[in-house]
RNA sequence: GGAGGGGUGGCCGAGUGGCUAAUGGCAGCAGACUGUAAAUCUGCCGCGCGUCGCGCUACGGAGGUUCGAAUCCUCCCCCCUCCA
């Protein structure tokens, strides 16, 4: 292998899991220089869920570096396989989507995507189109190259067949279908989360028995979600979506715990191995602060997702907000609303959309969750000691200005007025 | 097809006639504290109403018994296990 091949070879399986077979995938890249022919590296997303995450964007940022290479990524959107639904990982099944549902996240995702991907460099394909046309007997055929025990194999499943929990016949059939992509697009390696190493290599089998030869897999970590214990996903919650607002990236990020920080610095926001060293080294030798370090982190992110002006002033936003504990003046929402709708305060918070019920507006404003920073009259609302706080919902507000903090993150500046604003 | 077990609030899971809007855990929210939206501690955690109060809705579904049912009865739906 040529030097400049080997250096390819090195920065494409860094960070990566898994590659099997090695081997194989050395061979392909030598083969795929001399035959002047760049690789096929498929990588499937169900649109499930509306939100691309940090999580997905580490084996998305993977696929980028093979583009920069000049690889060819072929991004399948699963529309058909979404509505099946991927049971991996899962200890249930997942609820099905419906066509337009499915339709509506993949036009979503697809723009996320690229804001990692370069877009006139990929191939996206949609996987109905090739599944839709199969009948059942090609369906039949294709169940017959797998049995249920290989099937069991997958620990998700025979965790779910030991503890009782229902494993549904079609589920069974996904790993089979996200395979049969492999076949559709002629892959030469797919890359995919570590939950996916199992319907990967289904994919080579698939292959293989079809007379093609068998893609490599690549399996990239699973990024820990914010509570630094689960992976990252939206259905925990954990997570920072890439289309969220430089805000909610910035504080999210500042909140996750110190001990993942570097993780998240080399899967998520591109740092080198060598650079994360250093930083860890600045941070035992006391050199530099752990909150300035998981700035850094943070501005980072935005900087990949916004830009740097937008990474500065959240930086200096969040310092004034929690550091600081000051009113953000320049970054506060800025909201009207008419006396009409917001007569009390209770109203005002329903209506800002701050609580989802009349009685946690009351909770909200009982446990001091309301505060108010400036005139009109800080002493009308808020800031009350406790055992006056109760009638606070129900107290009725003046046209005019205020500065307020709602629950732990929520600063707004709302102008009542008299009459409806238009 | 047969036998048995089970379906409770976002999730897990107690509860077998009134003391149950329903123990407990998780998640979530708020306060204190903190470099932090972390950790920890404390409180809250169905909905509506001019506050401690009143009303409404709720324990798979539909009926029924009872002054009163998540708890008893009937039918139905769904899940799990074993046997075929």
């Amino acid at each position: 292998m040529p030097p400049d091949l080997r250096a390819e070879f090195e920065e494409l399986v860094s960070n990566a899991v898994d590659v099997l077979p090695l081997a194989d995938f050395a061979d392909k890249l030598v083969r795929s220089r001399r035959e002047n022919r760049p690789l096929r590296i498929k990588y499937g997303a169900d649109p499930s869920a509306p939100d691309i995450h940090l999580g997905h964007s580490v084996p998305i940022r993977k696929l980028k570096q093979f583009q920069d290479h000049g690889h060819q990524v072929v991004f399948i959107i699963g529309d058909y396989t979404a509505r099946i639904g991927d049971p991996s990982g899962k200890n249930a099944a997942r609820p099905r989507l419906t066509k337009a549902e499915v339709d509506a996240n993949a036009r979503t995702y697809l723009e996320q995507i690229f804001k990692i991907l370069d877009r006139d460099k990929t191939e996206v394909v949609y996987n109905s189109s090739w599944l839709e046309k199969m009948d059942v007997s090609a369906t039949i055929e294709l169940m017959s190259r797998y049995t249920v025990s290989q099937m069991l194999e997958r620990e998700d499943f025979h965790s779910r067949f030991d503890s009782e929990v229902p494993i549904y016949i079609h589920e069974f059939i996904y790993p089979l279908l996200q395979g049969y992509d492999s076949i559709a697009v002629r892959a030469d390696l797919e890359l995919g989360g570590t939950d996916q190493k199992f319907n990967l290599l289904v994919g080579r089998e698939l292959q293989r028995s079809e007379g093609q030869e068998p893609q490599c897999i690549m399996t990239m970590p699973l990024l820990v979600g914010l509570d630094g214990a689960n992976k990252m996903s939206k259905s925990l919650g954990n997570y920072i979506g890439i289309s969220e607002s430089a805000r909610d990236m910035f504080g999210k990020a500042m909140s996750i715990p110190d001990e993942i920080m570097w993780t998240y610095f080399e899967l998520a926001a591109g740092a080198s191995a060598a650079e994360v060293e250093s930083l860890r080294a600045d941070l035992e030798s006391g050199r530099r602060h752990p909150r300035d370090l998981k700035d850094e982190l943070a501005r980072r992110l935005v900087t990949l997702y916004h830009d740097a002006e937008a990474a500065r002033r959240e930086s200096a936003d969040f310092r004034a907000r929690f550091s600081a504990r000051e009113f953000p003046e320049e970054t506060a929402e800025r909201v009207e609303v008419a006396l009409a709708d917001a007569p009390t305060l209770g109203r005002l918070l329903t209506h800002l959309g701050a609580v989802k019920s009349a009685r946690e507006a009351q909770r909200l404003t009982e446990q001091g969750g309301v505060k108010v920073f400036s005139e009109p009259e800080p002493a009308l609302l808020g800031n009350h000691p406790q055992e006056d706080r109760a009638g606070l919902v129900r107290i009725a507000l003046q046209p005019g200005t205020y500065r307020l903090k709602i629950g732990k993150t929520r600063f707004v500046t709302v102008t009542v007025l008299a009459s409806d604003p238009g």
